[in-house]
DNA sequence: CGGTATCCCCTCAGATACTG
DNA sequence: CAGTATCTGAGGGGATACCG
């Protein structure tokens, strides 16, 4: 059923297709860019604010991430050329539509939290 | 909002449910998990028929996936004691419970991939 | 304030060879 | 057939220092 979405066709798999979707959640799956977009979610955040409300994130990881986010249209960058210089960082329009897919994977992680860890504990009793 | 979803509440973020809900989308976010849950999503398949249908990955990424997904309790491993051994990795409920959200990640994908390459493009274009 | 540049480590993933 | 063991290179990510 996914793999049909993922290929599109049957006879031939639409490799080029796939290896979009796959980058897609590459990207999704990347450490600091559904944290992002989860503070974006909120409203603008200047570059600052933006650092210590990802908490952990270094400047090198911030700049490269919301740089690839802007670079895909989903993040806005801003420059308020004053002294001191102001940058603001937004979601997109587009951006603003990947929400509701990100927090459906979201809500089942939380919902099925106390299986995957049930699991995890008979997997690593059984194995021991 | 999603901020709200992955810290459940407001004064103090739960770190751990955040971090829990990184783990997963780092898992599915990586090179071969969504790949072969799709493939298990049309039904059980074999090792080697796993091998073959997931185009690219090697033995022992094959083992680490399946042995996570097992781990997760997300796939199942049966192992019929024959010989020529046959094993067979199946979806759980637990598993098929993550097509539906995985799908909606990678319709978004699909459905928002000309408006990233076009951003990208100009992105690219602008800052050369 | 909002970055860039550099160094370095350490994990992840591929290739290859071997085993029950 | 269905794995495990070992080696290796590429790159993701942190720390630090510096710049407009």
């Amino acid at each position: 059923m996914i793999a049909e979405a993922l290929e599109l066709d049957g006879a031939v798999p639409d490799q080029d297709a796939c290896r979009h979707v796959l980058r897609v959640l590459g990207r999704i799956g990347d450490k600091w860019t559904v944290l992002v977009i989860a503070r974006l979610g909120d409203g603008p955040l200047r570059y600052g604010e933006l650092q210590r409300a990802v908490t952990g994130i270094s400047q090198r990881m911030l700049t490269l991430t919301v740089r690839a986010l802007e670079r895909d249209g989903l993040v806005s960058r801003t420059v308020h050329p004053s002294i001191p210089p102001r940058v603001e960082y937004a979601l997109t329009d587009l951006g603003r539509t990947l929400l509701d897919p990100v927090l459906a994977l979201a809500t089942w992680a939380i919902e099925h939290r106390g299986d995957v860890e049930e699991s995890r504990r008979r997997y690593d009793g059984a194995h021991a």
